[in-house]
DNA sequence: TTTTTATATGCAAAAGCTTGCATAAATGAT
DNA sequence: ATCATTTATGCAAGCTTTTGCATATAAAAA
């Protein structure tokens, strides 16, 4: 078992905690977007800016080239679609052998990542001279986190109002919402203790 | 201004919901992790497993490539270390012309970057067939979430337990330790609530 | 009528990250 | 003596993601 010291404090790492390795979510993130609906690239993109992609984004770019490697895989089937006043599109939708692969995949184990934001490495190089520079970051923080919680309220009171009597399916999209409401909400929480304190700091 | 529709309700994208994009904090997180204590490689990667590295990890191929590319660019220093009982070691340490990089870093902008997590993909994909290891999965997110508050709370009521007399870099240390306290408390909240909505579904 | 905007798709190169392997010194266990 | 483990560093191939174009249709605005 692998051990690390912290200041004198000696820690036993739990050995879940190490890489174990799982491929990209990426193709699955696209895949679940199209359990119910068929959908082109575009559409994709933008779904991405709802839904899903309230947890997931992904660039346009990235998408095209994962429906085009799902789509080799013959995980997704694709047809062209004639619009009018628009250009043609693409619309894919999720083959039988998708369908199978996405409802494997859940069963495989999924690692826990760590948050990753900038911010908190910022916060370690905190001095008197860039206090005022993280009240402001933190503020649009914030007021960033505020604008998708209303919207995630909005969501959630307009289409889960009732939880319990949804389809089973609905009532897992209304735990991930439910989880970006939580997690939006203790952000909140937590960047007013922080901007407190560096108010404090501040006016020293 | 771009929108898309939700479900029938149309939602307004706020600019700053698009990708403005930075280049990576890998960097800055390995410069960060040297601002006090020159380290190795093979030290920084095991001080990625605490410290920092709580909220950032890294494998050991990942940090040594970037020391290489730090110390090209010039902005770390290496010396090599002769130890006694185990092999000699490669010492980097910032230089002033890294530690300019890393304050002017501070002043970037950087973007909130959405979860990321496997787990809500999944719980896009909940059905009566697998109701069951979802459980499973949260009831291990659980277990794992508390492991590190446990180990956080211990990190907070050792080092940070008077906050407010700390030196001003430590406060910020502590904020980032404090957001990873109150994101572990919220997800082990929210895995409850989860927990009994599904419990509910799967006595059905 | 030209330009801009929204819709729609994609390539190619570069950058970044993961995976698998390889090496080596030193200690401790068999 | 040999083997396993810990410490310590790194290469190379492959995969994923980002960045920077490039193209095209159609509506709307200037």
């Amino acid at each position: 078992m692998q051990a690390f010291a912290y200041k004198n404090e000696w820690v036993y790492a739990s050995s879940d905690s190490l890489n174990d390795n799982e491929p990209m979510a990426l193709s699955q993130a696209i895949m679940t977007a199209l359990i119910e609906d068929d959908m082109s690239g575009y559409e994709l993109a933008q779904s991405f800016d709802s839904s899903l992609g309230l947890f997931w984004r992904a660039s346009h770019q990235q998408i095209y080239q994962e429906l085009k490697k799902l789509s080799e895989q013959q995980l997704l089937n694709k047809r062209e679609v004639s619009q009018s006043g628009k250009p043609n599109k693409i619309v894919y939708g999720l083959t039988l052998l998708g369908r199978e692969a996405l409802q494997e995949w859940v069963y495989k184990e999924s690692k826990v990542q760590e948050a990753k934001d900038d911010l908190l490495v910022k916060l370690y190089n905190l001095d008197a001279s860039n206090v005022s520079h993280m009240i402001t970051e933190l503020e649009g923080r914030r007021e960033n986190i505020m604008q998708r919680l209303y919207l995630y309220e909005r969501i959630r009171r307009r289409h889960y109002a009732d939880p319990d009597s949804l389809p089973i399916r609905r009532q897992g999209v209304y735990l991930a919402l439910l989880g970006g409401i939580r997690n939006g909400e203790q952000y909140l929480g937590w960047c007013d203790e922080a901007l407190k304190q560096l108010a404090s700091i501040d006016s020293d």
